[in-house]
Parts: structure tokens; C-alpha cells; sequence
DNA sequence: TTTTATATTCTACATTTGTAGAATTAAAAA
DNA sequence: TTTTTAATTCTACAAATGTAGAATATAAAA
């Protein structure tokens, strides 16, 4: 099962933070915050969708991220491949590259990146 | 406003198709196929949403998306890398190479083209 | 022209999502 | 120890989503 925009949204700050209390969730969100009972909704739901645990300590509870940011993101990137460039990632790299607007330098570090993997192959 | 998940499903059909008839799109769709009313239940609310239209033939109507596959593509790539690389292309683009099996082929020609896009720059 | 196949509109309803108040409870502060 | 603060659970509810039946209208076929 899926993350909810929302969920998504607080998952990220869950694994920035790689462990958290209720309190530091909260004070991660930007203005306007949510009421605490909404992050505690999202938090029971995310639980219940296998996306964090927790550690309790008496009253409060310690969260912290079930699956890796990166596994969760490949999925997402893949299925998004998979959606809209017909399962090719090489025509969404090249979408990518033409499409983002990198900088000059930003270029320069991806095709470092590329030879790199390219040596590994 | 977003396409939810199983109307982008219709919409990259409708792109695939470039203008379609209802019989077409439900051609389109693998089995189990969902019920014509469901479809257009679909693309009254793509319609709504402002990413579709349609020409009238009488009592069918030929559909047309309104938007470029790339441009919405676009959007939500940058959401994406703006949720998961705070907002950095680069960042994305590094994971991205390492994570996805790209074949040495795919990799040359991806290098390729960013030396080219750096031309460009 | 009558029948049939099909597209559209209306209506419906269960789930999921976004959001949060009320009540409760435990920990911390006074 | 009494009060305050903060986290949790329960409950709620509107909006969005997934799905489709019933009724209707129309074009195509017989």
C-alpha cells in the first residue's frame, strides 16, 4: 500500500530526521502547522501501512522510518518510468537531461557520474 | 488540480492514442477491462480537470488530451525531486544514474547527450 | 422502421485522504 | 501532590477516488 501526498510529506521529514518524537515532527513542519492530532493520524496510519515503527518511552513514542528513503523512491521513480517512457529508462534519462534544467556544472558532476558507472559495467 | 492514479492510467492511453473514441480507449485497456460507465465517469472528471476535451460526432465524441504528456510529465518530476532531493536535479540525477540499471549502451548514449546539452549551455 | 449495440448522463456507494475536536492519560513542572 | 503540558486514542466528517448500475439517447444494423 501506498503513502498519501501527506503521509509522503511526513515521511520525508521522519527520514531526515532518521528518529523522532512527536514534538520534533511537529516543529519540522513549515508554517502552518498541523494540529497535533493530525499528525497523530497520519503517524497511526503510516504505522498501520508497515512505513514506521515506533519506540514507546512511557507516554511518547519514538518514530522512526521502516523502509529507506531510497527503496521507497525507486519504486516510485520506476513505476513512474514505467508509466510514461513505455518501461525505458533510457528514454527517461534522456527525457530527464533535456528536460530538467541542469547547471553547466550540475552536467559535468552527472557525466563524471555516468563514466564512473560506466567503468563499473 | 492532479489526475489521480487510474485517471493517468486513462490519460496515457488517450496520449498514446493522440484522439480516441470510447471504444477505442476501452480497446485499449488490458483485461479485466473496467465498465464503460466507469471510463466515463473517468474522463468527465479528466474533462472537469481541465486535461482532456473532446470533439462531438454525433453522440459519441472523440477525445484529445489537453496537455503535453511532457509538460505534466515534467511537473511531476520536479515534485518529485523537489519532495526527495530538496529541489536538486543534480542530486536526483546522481541517485538516479546509480539506481537504475541502465545498460553501458544506454549509459554512452546518455553521456552523450548531456554533452551536448552542455554545448547548448 | 424496428431492433440492437453503444455512448452518455445520473445516481450511488464504499474507500481513502485530509483534517482536527474531545477525551484521556501520563509525564513534567510547580 | 496538584497543576500543567503534551502525546495518544476515539470519533467525525467533508472531499476525492474507484467503480459501476439504471436510464436514456442515438446511430447503425437488420
Amino acid at each position: 500500500m501506498q503513502l498519501s501526498k501527506s503521509e509522503e510529506e511526513l515521511m520525508n521529514i521522519i527520514w531526515k530526521k532518521k528518529k523522532a518524537f512527536m514534538k520534533d515532527l511537529l516543529d519540522a513542519y513549515p508554517d502552518p502547522k498541523p494540529a497535533t492530532t493530525t499528525v497523530a493520524t497520519l503517524l497511526k496510519r503510516m504505522t498501520d501501512k508497515g512505513f514506521v515503527n515506533y519506540k514507546a518511552f512511557g507516554r511518547s513514542r519514538e518514530y522512526f522510518p521502516l523502509v529507506r528513503k531510497k527503496d521507497y523512491f525507486s519504486k516510485h521513480v520506476n513505476g513512474l518510468i514505467k508509466n510514461f517512457f513505455n518501461d525505458s529508462p533510457g528514454q527517461f534519462a534522456s527525457f530527464f537531461t533535456k528536460e530538467t534544467n541542469l547547471s553547466k556544472a550540475e552536467l559535468h558532476e552527472l557525466k563524471a557520474l555516468i563514466d564512473n558507472e560506466i567503468k563499473k559495467k
